[in-house]
DNA sequence: CGGTTAATTAACAAATCGGTTTTATAAATG
DNA sequence: CATTTATAAAACCGATTTGTTAATTAACCG
């Protein structure tokens, strides 16, 4: 049993599952349309596992309409992925400015530290 | 041999390997430094290991200072991964505003779709 | 009903992951 | 030079992942 961000990171961790993803986020699909692409790198059953990691990171809802079963994506998960990451991209630039300010003010009148 | 968007996501989708990158947004550390919060939960060659992990995606690059390594994080490989998932994350969205839209067009005037 | 279509489940194997202990390296320090 | 400190590398192990094939479920169609 892993966090809820684990598990969404590591069903993107795989670009077979990225692709699916990238499918459906222009629209609702079936599991066979899916799988079609990969079809001939994989059979139908790997194809229902990757769709089965998704579903369980919460990335993708499976509905039931007759013997078809349309997959769509949902956003939140990858929102709450984005905000982590965002949050430490952010604060690493900001080390980076106070780092670049610092060797700038250090330099200064020096006149040599340009490029 | 992994594409480079798999490995930041597999780096990623662990706890311990985030919680040093958090601290690593904050400003470069050694790898003791880094280890000390997960000493009582395993040893250091284990912290070794994830950080390996973390510098082959690209996420943070290691030093020498004397027998130290200070680490520090590179946004880079963040920023795409973000710009990955906000392109599917918006695609995702919008579809969900067309499926809105149509259902309203749909039950215009039939004043029965109420909650 | 019997056959077809869509998808899942089960059982299995190879590869990878995340940890361990033990050993090694490399620089600083007495 | 011998010791200590900081870190890495090697060998190993159990658990998880990712794929396979074969069998199963469930709904539709003639």
């Amino acid at each position: 049993m892993r966090d809820p961000l684990s598990r969404t990171f590591a069903a993107l961790a795989d670009p077979t599952r990225r692709a699916m993803l990238a499918r459906l986020s222009e629209g609702e699909a079936n599991v066979s349309d899916l799988a079609e692409p990969f079809l001939k790198d994989m059979t139908l059953p790997a194809v229902t596992k990757h769709l089965k990691v998704l579903e369980n990171a919460g990335l993708i809802t499976k509905g039931r309409k007759a013997q078809w079963r349309p997959c769509q994506l949902n956003g939140e998960p990858l929102r709450e992925a984005v905000d982590w990451m965002e949050q430490h991209r952010i604060a690493a630039e900001a080390q980076l400015d106070r780092l670049g300010a610092y060797l700038k003010a250090k330099t200064k009148g020096t006149r040599h530290g340009r490029k």
